[in-house]
DNA sequence: GATGGTGTAAAGCGATCGTTTTACATTGCA
DNA sequence: TGCAATGTAAAACGATCGCTTTACACCATC
């Protein structure tokens, strides 16, 4: 019954490890234990699994950040739970970025998806730093992204310690915001 | 005499549009219009095309650093030397850090090529940092680091004006730490 | 004017690619 | 009890993979 999410599950550990490229449908589905059969009734295509794992992996990071992680208000959680998933699941860069250089000629249909889960993650950061401020500030948001993006690029060649640095820098960016209001 | 350098300006061009996994020998080769006997008598495998592709493209950079461009100061000049280099060369994520996550697990003479080159990287920017403030800091170019990969990164899903975003965003965290030294 | 370095053209190596297909087992619901 | 859905196992499709090899052309230097 749950064989389609023990494939998508798989899936994503399999990119993860070896890119979207770099492992055959066999590989893949050797993470979950599932036949060829059953990929290309569930999913259509290999691309069809790419698409369902990068969905997942959006949908599971957005519903993580509404546990409310950690005790630095709404931005704070943001840098809390990132650091937390990356203990979870390794660094390894942003799935849905690294999917969307792999194919950004090859299939324009998954390009679209990472493009529009990028907008709304930063739409969702908006929201928070807007809820702290009190005012919306667009500038600001769009720099807190930069830090949260940069910290999950980084940590893959540096170390986790680059996520608290980052909070650190997005919390000095919100003072010398709230200063300039006042 | 220069087939070499050939082959690797446009095996860079071929792995920036379809990455590194994404295209064969023939397709790569097509871009500098080689046989595939010079790519292995001139770099002995597919894999050390890549390695030759990865170092040019970080000495490249390091030597437009040295140029000087824009008027923002050693750190400005960071951000503006990232502008210019995605619009000639297309926003399509760092293509060093794409590399790092294609081979992670398939090659490690590129991971480690991409990590010392990374590391050279952030040695850079403290050295400007420590130039800017008359003394080091080493959390401070950390967070300028986070805020050009981050950039460098957004700017394929988003546009080139979150560069500005960055630079910002640098100038008034070395404004905050110019500050708490005083 | 032979030689060695560097290049192209093209065929072929075994392996693997994504995908389809055939054959059969299990399960849940009518 | 019977049927449809869902699963596995395994073979095979043509295409393409990274790589090797054979054969031949150019062009400098000694």
């Amino acid at each position: 019954m749950n064989k389609r999410d023990d494939m998508i599950a798989g899936a994503a550990r399999a990119f993860e490890a070896e890119g979207f490229r770099g492992i055959g449908v066999d590989g893949v589905l050797a993470f979950s234990g599932a036949s060829t059969r059953t990929l290309y009734k569930q999913f259509g295509s290999r691309d069809g699994l790419v698409l369902a794992v990068l969905e997942k992996r959006h949908r599971d990071f957005m519903a993580r950040l509404d546990r409310r992680i950690g005790n630095g208000g709404p931005l704070g959680e943001l840098f809390d739970t990132l650091e937390q998933w990356l203990t979870e699941h390794g660094a390894r860069g942003c799935m849905l970025l690294r999917a969307h250089g792999e194919y950004a000629s090859a299939n324009g249909e998954i390009v679209a998806l990472v493009r529009r889960q990028k907008e709304e993650f930063e739409r969702e950061i908006a929201r928070r730093v807007e809820t702290v401020l009190g005012f919306a500030d667009a500038a600001l948001a769009t720099q807190v992204w930069l830090l949260f993006e940069g910290a999950t690029a980084i940590a893959s060649v540096s170390d986790l310690s680059v996520v608290g640095s980052a909070k650190h820098a997005a919390g000095v960016l919100m003072l010398a915001a709230q200063g300039r209001s006042s």
